[in-house]
DNA sequence: TTAAACATTCAAGTTCACTTGAAGGCAAAC
DNA sequence: GTTTGCCTTCAAGTGAACTTGAATGTTTAA
């Protein structure tokens, strides 16, 4: 599959995925015989993945880091496992930072009339968490 | 108080406080007799606010916006909060989107001893959202 | 009273993650 | 057979969000 193909299918701007491939995001593509990219499933596949994880807001950096651990470990599937995993737990985390936030910004939601300006109190923050006390639910996976 | 102790207090750094209120995110602070800014309870309610929605992805250029947007509303209280709301609900649309990653990760794993590699398939992707199907809840606030 | 440790402004520099431009080769269409 | 549109590499440019530097002023401690 050549590279406008795989750029609309995925919605990646053709550039990126040429940028993605330099910098180690995704696999050396493979070249056809007058040198343009021929996309395997492999390299759609890695593409995918890392789309979702900037989606997420891991930094490209960390990406390179994980993609080259990954495939050093070729044939280590539980040492493969185990990045995945790091890499689920720090979405995870991310998550509940962003739920710890949102229950901020949903307390003062609530009590918008009660308060004076202004209405974002140091306080007011320590008092949200006391109330509802980080419901830490542990993610399903 | 001084810009130490809020930048320390709040573990912002200074130079990042000054730039937000260069930008218009946080409130002119006061001045003193030398020009040296003295925080009030109003300048470091603001930054508390900018630093959580910071964290939570939102652009600099948007929060100007709301921030000034906040201001003219001064006494339209109506309006001021569903400024907030419509801050709150693009926090829950990021929250959906962490949360479909999360998902896919989570379904890669538990699948991972079974699958070849390459382990992240396009179809994967689908399967995993058949079988989970976007459980959207509502975001409790 | 002078050095250290703060503060100020404003301009310039840095980092990240792309994005664009230049120079050129290949391929299908007229 | 040449124009049109796609592809290639590599270097340079861009935009966002700070961060640092330079020049200068003030407060505190020795």
């Amino acid at each position: 599959m050549n590279i406008k193909e795989v750029s609309e299918r995925l919605a990646i701007p053709k550039e990126t995925l040429r940028y993605w491939e330099n910098t180690g995001l995704i696999p050396t593509v493979p070249r056809n015989s007058s040198g343009y990219r021929d996309y395997t499933e492999n390299e759609i596949k890695w593409a995918l993945f890392i789309k979702a994880m900037r989606k997420a807001g891991m930094s490209v950096e960390s990406l390179i880091e994980f993609v080259a651990l990954f495939h050093t470990r070729k044939n280590d599937r539980v040492a493969q496992k185990a990045l995945l995993q790091e890499q689920y737990d720090a979405l995870l985390q991310q998550r509940n930072e962003l739920d710890k936030t949102i229950s901020y910004l949903g307390y003062k939601l609530d009590n918008f009339e009660t308060h004076t300006i202004p209405f974002l109190a140091e306080e007011d923050y320590y008092e949200m968490r006391k109330e509802k006390m980080l419901k830490q639910e542990p993610a399903e996976k």
